[in-house]
DNA sequence: TCCTACGATGGACCAGGTCCAAGTCAATAC
DNA sequence: GTATTGACTTGGACCTGGTCCATCGTAGGA
């Protein structure tokens, strides 16, 4: 946790109070979070906290490699703090709960070259989908 | 193509000239449009017709199955009309460009149980990133 | 040809997100 | 400790993609 601060300073992140609550926020639990999620959990901490900051902030640390942007639905983006181990996302249908997973297998080692259209191919992301336990 | 609109009309679709010109431009070129998109290429067609009647027509095209939606960013959907052949997408990062692929293996197959956490999974999507060669 | 329920219209509205000018303050220099 | 300054924050306007709704129009059955 302090390791992410303590990065974020090692890369020349200026620390502010807003930045530290916002990445305390996504550090802290390692669910998925909402832009606004975010902004709500942060308020409670820092109710100055405005809407723009938490944008900008979720921007850097999503540019900086700290954490992902997922989009599972068309809605709103959600942020994965889960950035330094590669996995997927496994998707309720019904209540939209969100699971990490790490499947077997290279994906992108099952895109043959026939397949590739030229395209210089740098990743590949899996969503499953199911229904979860609660929703069954 | 015809064969979309007899289908529709199979299924007890009530066959206007809105439906039929949204219908004919999904089914027209194989690319993966944006409600947007659709629309403009509708109004060529159909000067008057409205935005609602076009996210409507899309939207029960979707149900119908007849075409899939796919958010490949945080933007506006796309919609593919290729919804009867399975098959994943390869995104390029830089102008956002789409081709359909057909990678190998079962990647449902490559999920094991003990990453299921009790999930009934039923489907999965697949986006490769990478970059075109256009924009190479 | 008439009737009517289903579909189309357009304009208001909403959610998620971005932009910007002005004010604030963390970090450096002294 | 204080001054300085450029990076950061703020709040509100604005934008895009999408939905809703009351009203009007029309496809298709009788």
């Amino acid at each position: 946790m302090s390791d992410l601060l303590e990065r974020l300073r090692g890369r020349g992140w200026r620390m502010t109070a807003q930045r530290r609550v916002v990445a305390e926020v996504l550090d802290g639990e390692h669910v998925h979070l909402t832009a606004d999620e975010v902004l709500a959990r942060a308020t409670t901490r820092l109710p100055e906290i405005s809407r723009a900051t938490v944008y900008n902030t979720l921007g850097e640390l999503v540019s900086l490699g700290e954490v992902t942007e997922v989009t599972t639905d068309g809605r709103a983006k959600r942020y994965d703090p889960n950035a330094h181990r590669p996995h997927h996302h496994l998707v309720c249908s019904r209540c939209g709960a969100i699971r990490d997973v790490h499947p077997d297998g290279d994906p992108l080692a099952d895109l043959p070259a026939s397949e590739r259209f030229g395209f210089a191919v740098s990743g590949v992301e899996m969503t499953y989908r199911g229904v979860c336990p609660d929703c069954a």
